[in-house]
DNA sequence: CCAGTTACGCTACGGCTCGTAGCGAAAGAC
DNA sequence: GTCTTTCGCTACGAGCCGTAGCGTAACTGG
């Protein structure tokens, strides 16, 4: 009686999607990020790039938005941190990480540009959070639990200020990298990471 | 022999400009980000808004790119900081004025999508550079002006390295706030600006 | 082996937006 | 009055969107 074959749940008939498809689209997704910037790119010349039909690309992803946010997202996949033994160091380290993806010019043209659409698309916003914005997050979580094993950190008692804590320090470490990065267009460099570092480890008024 | 008349050194023959015109394009454009949102907003419409034939928009602004920032641009105009007494006071206000104007419907659509594109044109960087982000700036800059002032802050003699400082703390200010409304997409309330400000002015280490 | 089902490539289409050209009329400078 | 510039209007080719329709390919279950 049952049906089910071995690969996982999805033993629908049919011919089954390419996934060879799948990552010659994004591919050629990240490729014309580059060339022509998100406002250039077209559904069209992504699908003439990767060899296939435009109707396989609407198959797949419902428009440009969700297409680019999974072509870029896998970039994020590499995210590690590595425990470089202090928390300052650690600190140091998510900025370098995290500058290391922003400043390619596929994530520079399409981040801000997926952001400013989820603005006004709630779907679009939770991919964005759960394919992008959690992996950033994690670096922070895993910094601050070293750091708290360091006991260079206190334990926080309260599971709902512990994570609110969590989200500004987040906000605080991403955006301004991404300002940085950004808005400012300027490098985020070895120095700049070691000057917010200092900032963010020991305040305003000690930093001078 | 002086053939200049008063107003200014723009005295062009023929038929001035109508500044009636420019308002209602501005006003209109801002409509239409709060109803359509960036990326349906259109010229053509903009025009029907504002009363105006769609060739009057091009004769002023070179594209949706430019019209958008100028009609964003002028609510920072409204950025003002009055003295609160410290400046742990002053961080957090200038983290609220940041917010009432971020949090704005138009702000929120307009702003990320004109920083995307300027990723890809310089002109357009600059435009939004004097036209938005220096006018976030000069609070911060004149808050640390008060800070110095009132011995919270000391003077620094290296210019450069001062200018560089003041740098690091508009990333870190405008771009924690901006990730928070944008990305987070949480409201930036009194209670995150006193949990940022206190992160600020006293580091990690001392927040808990 | 043979239906049944799904994916694929291809073509074609209506609809929308873009940015510009051309016109006559209006408004101010000289 | 003449010159110059702006304005509203219309019209246009171009490009992209997203979908429909078709025949073919790939894989499943009887």
């Amino acid at each position: 009686m049952c049906s089910e074959s071995s690969p996982g749940r999805t033993a629908r008939p049919g011919r089954p999607r390419s996934p060879e498809a799948d990552a010659a689209i994004l591919l050629a997704t990240r490729q014309a990020l580059v060339e022509l910037g998100w406002s250039k790119l077209t559904m069209g010349d992504v699908a003439t790039r990767a060899g296939v039909a435009k109707t396989t690309l609407y198959r797949r992803w419902a428009g440009k938005n969700e297409l680019v946010v999974d072509a870029v997202a896998v970039l994020f996949d590499e995210l590690e941190l590595p425990d470089l033994g202090s928390l300052a160091a650690d600190v140091e380290g998510v900025v370098l990480q995290f500058a290391s993806i922003l400043e390619r010019p596929e994530t520079k043209t399409a981040l801000m540009a997926v952001v400013a659409e989820s603005t006004r698309d709630d779907a679009l916003r939770g991919r964005i959070r759960s394919a992008i914005v959690d992996r950033q997050k994690r670096l922070v979580l895993i910094g601050r639990e070293r750091a708290q094993v360091r006991g260079e950190l206190p334990y926080e008692d309260d599971a709902i200020a512990s994570a609110r804590h969590a989200d500004l320090i987040f906000d605080v470490v991403a955006g301004a990298v991404v300002h940085r990065a950004l808005v400012s267009a300027e490098p985020v460099d070895r120095e700049w990471a070691r000057d917010f570092t200092l900032l963010i480890c020991t305040g305003l008024q000690a930093t001078a």
